[in-house]
DNA sequence: TGTACATCAGTGAACGCGCGTTCACTGATGTAC
DNA sequence: TGTACATCAGTGAACGCGCGTTCACTGATGTAC
């Protein structure tokens, strides 16, 4: 057995990093192997020894990046917070903060690429369902959790309000969105008398850099 | 001049109808200039007589779609309501009932297209724009008509839920997911006391025919 | 009214590029002895 | 410990298909006389 045990498995890690990012950027179609490839620090031609398909690779990207919760933390920024009736409130406010609308490649694909997914195979669609599935638990999760109907309308409302804001040409009216879906999300909660917890800032809405 | 008068801008017209038809279905990579010619019972040399680009093409189906209500008005079924009090919560209704999750190919491009236009040239996300700015004004307007951050929500809620629900794999999450969306909508809205008027029928999302 | 002409919408073959995929080869490293 | 071997990750040239785009040509129809 030639090379190292897990030289393999970190290739084939590096591959979907990249891919994903690529892939989150400009969709499965704007993206070829090549690109992926050298974004990996590889040739094109290697691509066969780990994947089968194209088509292979999207269906592990999307469900890595929905399974692996590292993945999504950098805009996240919520480690820390062990407390569901805390955690709740402020998975809405990262949600759909600018740090998550800026940061387009490490987005959550649920934003990124919901029209490629319902044009997508099956596996990639259980992919998807399983994501929101457990954004829509956690937000049910808490003291005084919200009933199961408002838990689903705040997660639609926080991918909804992302996913517009990022189809429109006007930032001004894509802030005005997401503050709007951020204030009647967190109102549908009973989050909105609670204060932030102060070792985390408010997403601000009028400065580009704010965020977690 | 040769040929009546406005056989070219049939023809036009007809390139766009069917191009519309099979984006929608299939976005913007997922369609070939063949098909779209076939579509509209021509042969695919002829296109660039009438559009300059697919891209070009693209932006028009775009902006036509959204600006043109008529194309719309198949889920719709609403364009007898000139009450704009009693419109708004139709539309509500319309948007995310199963005849507009079911039409794919004469849906919303808001619901069709967010991921494509979000990648798409500035025309496209202008274009995505004023059709998420016409249906909040809709919504705003009438006698006691929710604020503007209500308006903004109510959209986000209905273009949201629709997106999830068809990127998803379980019709039965989808549907869940819809009607809760148009419940906290339609109370958003302050319309979920009146019932729905009589001469249209309300979404029954448990059978698969129902709706306008 | 009828004929010749001009225009231009539409046809379909051809071009050329890009991309997914294949394949013969290289070379790095673990294993056997 | 050192050498020969086997394995297989990675390379890069090549293939072939599909699609956007071009172009010379056809033919339908309005206009001029």
């Amino acid at each position: 057995m030639p090379y190292p045990l897990d030289h393999r498995r970190q290739t084939r890690t590096r591959i979907v990093t990249a891919a994903r990012k690529l892939f989150n950027r400009n969709g499965f179609d704007g993206v070829t192997i090549g690109q992926i490839m050298e974004e990996a620090s590889l040739t094109h031609g290697g691509f066969y020894r780990h994947f089968t398909s194209k088509s292979d690779l999207y269906a592990e990207v999307l469900d890595c990046f929905f399974t692996n919760p590292e993945w999504s933390c950098g805009w996240k920024g919520m480690e820390e917070f062990d407390d569901a009736a805390e955690l709740a409130p402020q998975i809405v406010r990262a949600y759909l903060s600018n740090a998550h609308f800026e940061d387009v490649e490490n987005a959550c694909p649920m934003v990124a690429l919901p029209s490629d997914v319902a044009r997508a195979s099956a596996n990639a669609k259980r992919a998807y369902q399983a994501a929101f599935e457990g954004m829509v638990q956690i937000l049910e999760q808490g003291a005084d959790a919200p009933s199961r109907a408002s838990a689903l309308a705040i997660a639609a409302l926080c991918v909804g309000g992302m996913v517009i804001a990022r189809a429109s040409d006007d930032r001004v009216l894509g802030d005005e969105l997401r503050q709007a879906a951020m204030m009647v999300a967190l109102k549908l909660g009973g989050w909105d008398s609670e204060p932030p917890p102060p070792r985390v800032k408010t997403p601000d809405f009028n400065s580009a850099d704010s965020g977690p």
